[in-house]
DNA sequence: ACTCATTGTGAAACCGGTTTTATATTGTTA
DNA sequence: TAACAATATAAAACCGGTTTCACAATGAGT
């Protein structure tokens, strides 16, 4: 702690300028380096400013600069480990721009995005970065009455809302291409029966990662099963609960893909436990590329996508809008998804993938 | 993206006070529901907000209230998910009184924390949370010109830079302890040859935490051999260097604990891919007790912090020095850390803790 | 009806910087 | 040396709120 009380209040440009025999404008326009100041003058500011410690404030600063040097980024959760590679980019981007970051965990709540929304409008920051699982139309209503930049990532339909990539940029992923691209490598390695944990339906991620799945089924020839398709939370337990309810099949599924790894994961170390094996006896694809896919036995496969990549993308958009280099009038830019095969769905062993444990990269 | 040229300006309290006809200084009033205000004229302030979609200007606030509405942390990564938990907590607390969150990396270098320290001077923040590796005299002359509240997590040692508990609060863990009790459990389950993988000596944590080590030898009676114990980073890569160099010894050690879980983790891994069991063949204790270490199998043992915890302490630390209902000098809280054993830590199959892999918890 | 407390509002000061404007000083050129 | 540009600074306006102060209107009590 550090007493708030009774200290002496810290010292303004008035005392700068008084203590440097000049006046509050060229204290500033010293410290600024702006405009004309005799050197001998600013060396006699900078004094006054070492003498009595002073630091500007950043509120009246900002008031009259319409620059509070703040990037707000606004992310679902993190209870996975799923964002922090991206905030760790946005972070590092604006540090670069002499910028901070305010971090806003909306837990996937409308109601929580709409208020870090409205944190914008109030000018707690010059623009934000806003990550969504889902997309509301009560957002058009918000984003329209913005007057600052918004990149928006995560997922963004162009279908929803009329036409929204004309109102803000959007830098994301191809969520169905990673689903597709897993449960496509699935039926090459001759699976027929695929089973699919999909995850919550509410949330247009998952409905875009299942519309990967189908493809994938049709891509392949493969028919489609209704009782292959497990809709859920994004759980463990309820990854448990799909697995169980393969595994009572008449004909399980040889191979499953799931919707993320944490439900990857939880279903492996299900199957082991259950003395069945991985990937001889059923084969498992995850999705997003957690750290941890690299740390268990089998290496799980999964779907890389480049969080790092989109957090300083949109961040350097940000920036980008901020200083007004960019021009062009709204940013799309989606990237590919990478599926990534390790030992969690290869069968031949002939063919597995070189042992790359100790990168931890695959 | 969103123009922000040739838009109408934002409005003000100003544009407010002439559409309800009012004066400035009355919509204030309304809007903040303070002072007198006739019903009546509050309605006509507040239709003419929404008619005009005003929203206040925080900078302009800020200046006049000096208080900014958001409290920094600081931490010192995210390469593992050790801080998510704590950065969780603090953003509900804060949310919990209305306040935002400013995150800033400072990658545990020291001229990171200081000019963290250095946005809390600027008032980029009413409060700050400061969770720290080592200490750094440097600390103390920037911590000295604080105008605000500043609370300190982590590690810090009571003699460094003189009584630095009389000048912040401070709200950690015991790091000794932690390792400690590990050690001591290894010990009490037979084990003599007990090696330690200890991290960076540069870090005041990591010191601490070698002298757990240091103090649970002590108390089980077993001396000290100087080849059990190496020094490194905190990384996969050097846990496996670490780990061969004791399987190279004549005499091998039986167990092993790691300053944290990510090394535990590829000690783990780097063991039983050499075809060795764990714990049959060596057991293993980590610390931190991150979510993998639920996940691997076995089980790891481990030492959980409570880094929830430690961060609503700290959050709810900084409102009530904020409030002013805190009074007491300088706070100090310690938690306690707490060991949990898992699978691959104890030999005898029969008192195997029971499986509670679904809930990830032990 | 008069006094006094309560309620309600506008005018103006203020927060601490930046920026504009006006003016003074110095230096350069014809 | 006069004219003019370049340099240097002070004074004042401004950013957009909040808060203080003064004063008016209303209501209660005697």
């Amino acid at each position: 702690m550090k007493k708030s009380s009774n200290q002496p209040a810290a010292p303004t440009i008035y005392d700068i300028a008084t203590a440097a025999g000049v006046s509050p404008g060229t204290a500033s326009r010293a410290l600024n380096n702006i405009g004309y100041v005799k050197t001998e003058t600013r060396q006699r500011v900078e004094a006054a400013v070492k003498d009595l410690k002073y630091t500007p404030n950043r509120a009246a600063r900002t008031l009259k600069t319409k620059k509070t040097g703040l990037v707000l980024l606004a992310i679902p959760d993190t209870d996975n480990s799923f964002y922090v590679d991206m905030i760790k980019a946005v972070q590092d981007v604006c540090k670069e721009h002499g910028y901070s970051m305010i971090l806003y965990y909306t837990d996937a709540i409308p109601v929580e995005e709409i208020r870090a929304l409205r944190m914008l409008r109030e000018h707690y920051a010059d623009a934000m970065i806003l990550v969504n699982f889902s997309f509301t139309s009560g957002y058009l209503k918000e984003i329209d009455r913005l007057q600052a930049p918004l990149v928006l990532s995560g997922i963004c339909k162009d279908d929803i809302g009329g036409r929204p990539g004309d109102r803000f940029d959007y830098i994301g992923v191809d969520a169905e291409k990673g689903v597709f691209q897993a449960v496509r490598h699935l039926a090459r390695q001759g699976h027929v029966r695929i089973g699919y944990i999909a995850g919550p339906a509410e949330f247009l991620l998952f409905r875009e990662r299942h519309n990967g799945y189908l493809s994938a089924l049709t891509e392949s020839g493969i028919p489609y099963s209704d009782n292959l398709v497990i809709w859920c939370s994004y759980t463990e337990s309820c990854a448990i609960r799909a697995v169980k309810s393969f595994l009572a099949l008449s004909e399980p599924p040889t191979a499953i893909c799931c919707a993320n790894d944490i439900m990857a994961l939880a279903a492996q170390r299900y199957i082991q436990d259950a003395g069945l094996r991985v990937p001889d006896d059923i084969s498992i694809v995850g999705m997003d590329n957690l750290d941890v896919t690299t740390k268990v036995r089998p290496m799980m496969s999964t779907v890389a996508i480049a969080q790092a990549e989109i957090g300083r993308a949109a961040a350097n958009l940000v920036f980008g809008r901020l200083a007004g280099t960019e021009m062009r009038s709204s940013i799309r830019q989606i990237f590919e998804p990478r599926l990534i095969v390790r030992e969690s769905s290869i069968l031949c062993s002939c063919c597995k993938p070189r042992k790359e444990y100790w990168t931890g990269n695959a």
